[in-house]
DNA sequence: CTATACCTTATGGTATATCATGGGTTTTTA
DNA sequence: TAAAAACCCATGATATACCATAAGGTATAG
């Protein structure tokens, strides 16, 4: 949950919210990211998510479906570790902060299960596409949620 | 539930009202609260509550779906958690004060199982909308009730 | 019927704990 | 052996927990 900036230094560390270690902690200290197979930025999530996440796609797809394999190779070619140290930084790779274009500047952006890491620039671009896409088709939303 | 004004400190805290503290307090000390999509005010719940919105949203559409993409974001990317302290107060953010436009008074409206936070001007205003729209329904709603 | 005592709630202030961040040192590995 | 990564400690900022006071309301006793 919520939204946090926080600072990459020099040797490419930077904070996991607090918040967000909050629920792994418990079980470990790492989460697994990888490059989003939609837009500019890292996902994260705890291992365990991704391993339902593999199972699901097991069971969604063809066994032998083209879409399966690229979906698999895509994330789980792409995910890598990263344990947080005791003052909860991880050091996040070249190749992940390039995809995502981060240099100084790391946003966290929560999604439930797992979360995003953006730059303050695209996160806001991102954030207003969204606000418009959904208000656009606020009446499907609306039947959807009211719904409890 | 009724409407219940409520100074904003400088540093942010405001009370609670006790009567929505009680419908939390068996289960716990804390709500979540957010930007409102639609209107300028701010809007709190139970986490069970949004919860249940998510897995709702996880189960109408799938994994890679753009559309679990976009709410997932804009529901916990803004949503955070706040716990209130043994006098029952809360510090709401910046992002959540700005959007609202809140300084110095917090009014805080019962929604049901969820509730708004607006300025006494902004309330105001929307109060008087509310009168209208609902006064334009009136005859519809005098036909029915004549029937008994 | 009124006055007082008690309880709840809001609000102001303060201290403590937590967190993000920077820098230095050691250990690993390529 | 050089570079990078893991580890450790320090510090300033900030949020959180706690205490004290004030105000309003209710119940009980006189």
């Amino acid at each position: 949950m919520d939204t946090i900036f926080n600072k990459v230094d020099a040797k490419g560390r930077v904070s996991l919210p607090s918040d967000y270690r909050a629920i792994v902690k418990e079980l470990s200290t790492e989460i697994v990211c990888y490059r989003s197979l939609t837009a500019p930025c890292i996902e994260g999530c705890t291992e365990e998510l991704l391993d339902k996440l593999a199972t699901e796609i097991e069971n969604a797809t063809d066994f032998f479906s083209e879409t399966q394999d690229n979906l698999t190779n895509l994330i789980f070619g792409d995910a890598k570790r990263f344990t947080f140290d005791s003052t909860g930084r991880i050091m996040l790779t070249e190749k992940l902060l390039k995809h995502a274009n981060i240099t100084d500047t790391a946003v966290f952006v929560g999604k439930g299960r797992k979360f995003q890491i953006w730059t303050p620039e695209n996160w806001e671009k991102e954030e207003a596409r969204i606000r418009a896409e959904v208000l656009k088709n606020r009446p499907t939303l609306t039947r959807k949620t009211e719904g409890e």
